[in-house]
RNA sequence: GAGGACGUAGCUCAGUCGGUAGAGCAACGGACUUUUAAUCCGUAGGUCCUGGGUUCGAGUCCCAGCGUCCUCACCA
């Protein structure tokens, strides 16, 4: 760091500002490579006829003196970009500069650029920011290149970069200095680039579904929707306990009261619970909601939307995940829960006495616990794992679901899927509650063996209210976003796919060169 | 929260039985105007995560702590 501290003592020695200024008209530089068909190759004779395709082994001196000499002639380029590789020949550089379009080399002479620009690049260093001028040409190698003409300082680096090639490769350095592991590792700059394009996707998918995306509160002085424990926090000016969200539902649930007949949030929600590769303690989170729909018009909109999303990244209907090779073409799967549980256990879902011995047999404690409690935890201990899917489980035990329409025909079953890929929980609907008296007493059954914090039965008096006023019988659904660009991105950690998850504070002091 | 693995130069990693701290890349000096991870010659670079302990002697063995990863638990 001491020689590249020199190096920037040496730049303003020579008047130059080392970090740069605004630097207009340059191009990306995939769109520069993209010109060059343009590069003409001007004969002795003075024609032009095109320049060769780039080859392997493609040697310019003797495709020269096969058309009798002559030189190639190019459009004037402008670029910008990182300095990325360096090979140094003396009066002669070759830099190749990375922009987010990738990377093109830059041949840089003495005598081409003259004494006073020479003198700046030789005090360039890896990593520095540069901008260049110059004709987009082909070496004698038939590598594509800009024969520089002026080379612009942008911004000088004091810090050196990874090992070029490698980059950065301990987690934790990715994690945490994580403009480094975008800097130098383009298969992660290319992942972030795809979770937008997801993201995107999405709101495209749903605003054509003629759905509005609302902002709703994220301190909430009710931590509803969800069973999970909240963060806590606390509004000094109003003496009030606040809780950050843990799900989007009752507010969005308000606004379909409120005559907004297709809505939904997109936004981060906080659950103070483990880390582990498929949580982080906040994360995002799609809940949309359709008046007059129902569950089953949720499973539409959500094959749409992956199926969308998968295309907004360059994927098709057969995708990998880690080992698993998987067929996310439409329509996925549909079985019942019940059915599930009984081809994975060999258990009638039905016998209580059998499923309360099958728990015990595998490890589960049973006593004291509601019968759908322990069912659930069978569920989710011996099926979801075999669900590589994708496969929408339909039809939940209505005990476990307080915020749910039971079937009409059969008040023990909810009309509720979640949607399981590779054992992973992508999605969860409902046919959404809208009876204010059955929510108002299912908000205050609590059922046996869950603790209070991880029950969603929380009373929401002004929810309850809300209902009493009118929500028209809806489909609602909930996406973990993370999740869904994990599995797109063959990204096998959420941290993977979040830019800057949850660490512990760095204990040393990042001042300290 | 529990268990396991790991922590050595800017980066990627070796380090044998406990006996002077190593390599590649990056950096610095030199040669080279068509290189492709350029090449060649030379130089410099260390809180071996931290703190204790055992030992004549610890990067190495023991204990504690910190951090990351993995598995499990909770959760989506």
């Amino acid at each position: 760091m001491a020689a590249r501290r020199a190096k920037l003592k040496n730049i303003c020695d020579l008047g130059i500002d080392p970090w740069g200024q605004r630097f207009d008209g340059r191009s990306f530089i995939g769109e520069i490579r993209a010109r060059q068909y343009e590069i003409k190759f001007k004969t002795s004779a003075g024609e032009l006829i095109d320049a060769p395709e780039f080859v392997e082994g493609l040697d310019m001196r003797s495709w020269k003196q096969e058309r009798g000499g002559g030189d190639l002639v190019g459009p004037a380029v402008r670029a910008a970009g990182r300095i990325v590789l360096h090979r140094d020949t003396g009066k002669l550089q070759f830099i190749d500069i990375q922009d987010w379009t990738g990377t093109i080399q830059l041949f840089v002479g003495k005598n081409q650029v003259g004494e006073e620009n020479w003198k700046l690049i030789e005090n360039l260093d890896l990593g520095d920011l540069i901008g260049v001028d110059g004709e987009l040409k082909m070496t004698m190698r038939g590598e594509l290149s800009i024969f520089a003409e002026k080379i612009y300082l942008l911004t000088k680096t004091i810090e050196p970069p990874p090992a070029k090639h490698v980059g950065l490769v301990d987690p934790e350095l990715r994690q945490r200095l994580r403009y480094i592991d975008l800097a130098y590792n383009a298969e992660s700059r290319q992942r972030f680039l795809n979770r937008t394009k997801i993201v995107q996707s999405i709101r495209r998918t749903l605003d054509e579904n003629q759905f509005v995306e609302i902002e709703g509160p994220t301190l909430h002085s009710i931590a509803g929707g969800a069973a999970a424990r909240p963060f806590e926090t606390f509004h000094n000016a109003l003496g009030m306990n606040l809780f950050l969200r843990i799900a989007l539902e009752l507010h969005l649930k308000r606004l379909m009261v409120g005559g907004l007949e297709r809505v939904y949030e997109l936004g981060r929600v906080y659950r103070n619970e483990g880390i582990s590769p498929r949580h982080n303690p906040e994360f995002t989170m799609l809940e949309v909601y359709q008046a007059f729909g129902d569950y089953k018009s949720m499973m539409d909109l959500t094959e749409s939307l992956i199926a969308n999303a998968s295309k907004a990244i360059g994927l098709g209907t057969q995708i990998s995940w880690g080992e698993q090779q998987l067929d996310i073409s439409i329509p996925f799967a549909r079985r019942p829960y019940h059915e599930l549980l009984a081809e994975h256990t060999g258990v009638d879902p039905f016998a209580e006495r059998a499923l309360k011995d099958y728990a015990q047999a595998i490890g589960l404690t049973v006593a004291g616990k509601h019968i759908d409690v322990i069912k659930n935890e069978i569920f989710e201990e011996r099926v979801e794992e075999k669900l590589v899917g994708p496969v929408f489980v339909t039809d939940y035990p209505a005990s476990i679901c307080p915020l749910t329409k039971r079937k009409q025909d059969d008040p023990t079953i909810a009309e509720r899927f979640e949607l399981f890929v590779c054992g992973i929980e992508l999605a969860n609907a409902y046919t959404e509650l809208n009876d204010p008296d059955l929510q108002q007493k299912l908000f205050k059954t609590q059922l046996a063996g869950l603790p209070a914090e991880e029950s969603m039965a929380k009373m929401d008096h002004d929810f309850v209210r809300a209902l009493r006023n009118g929500m028209p019988p809806a489909g609602g659904l909930g996406v973990g976003i993370d999740r869904l660009v994990m599995l797109l991105t063959n990204s096998q950690s959420i941290r993977d796919v979040i830019l800057f998850p949850l660490l512990r504070a760095e204990t040393g002091n990042p001042e300290h060169e």
